[in-house]
DNA sequence: TTCTAATGACGCAAACATACGACATAGACT
DNA sequence: AGTCTATGTCGTATGTTTGCGTCATTAGAA
């Protein structure tokens, strides 16, 4: 493997950092936040009307909803027309504990502060 | 304000949901977590051997370190030509408390699922 | 069959992120 | 003073993300 100047050197680093990483890049857009927000607070897994209820065009929204789902925080499901969205309960399940692990293992002890 | 067709729209979205996207952002790196977590594992906040731990340039580890900084997560406290770099405490609550909040919110209940 | 509506795929332009070498600075040590 | 060392800043090349318009597809309606 070559690495050149400018390239990203993602893979020269723990499989768990990439995956936290990874997750982490999946909610660093509001965009994304909201639309899992949707879902949640949504009963009906109803379809694009995300696009409607975002301030966005409805091809980015959907750019963002593949995102969501090739990260598995989302699942879609066809409706005739329409297509069902919710949130993939397993997936929110592992970032929630990818998350937590993380969390935990990175909390300062007082001791440890230097100001 | 005028927006272009290619301009962000951050700013369009509710200031929590901002918040957690750009603490977010700050994760999405395995270089970034990897210094919390080198941080976090060292007791005597030791400065720049971070370069020497981690696979990048001085550089940019040093850009790396700014970013945490900025986001309030670490801290930096100059100690003669060396600095002190540790977890700041009260960042890392806040980063926790943002995620707590979010991943509780979007939990599903079962019922919800589509399939 | 023909029309319409919902959606994803493709491609572009602007903005942003990543990585690094080269330079600048500032403390410590002759 | 000069020199070395630890660090940050700047510029720059390349890669990635965001946002959208346009097109193709597919399911239902007329």
């Amino acid at each position: 493997m070559i690495f050149v100047k400018t390239m990203r050197k993602l893979d020269l680093f723990e499989k768990g950092q990439q995956e936290i990483a990874a997750i982490a890049k999946v909610m660093s857009h509001p965009a994304r936040i909201a639309i899992l927000q949707f879902l949640a607070a949504t009963p009906t897994c109803i379809s694009g009307d995300i696009s409607d209820f975002l301030p966005l065009s409805r091809t980015t929204v959907s750019q963002h909803l593949k995102d969501l789902k090739h990260a598995g925080l989302i699942k879609g499901e066809v409706e005739g027309l329409k297509i069902k969205y919710c949130l993939n309960k397993k997936g929110i399940e592992k970032m929630k504990q990818l998350f937590g692990d993380l969390l935990e293992e990175i909390t300062p002890e007082e001791e440890k502060n230097c100001s």
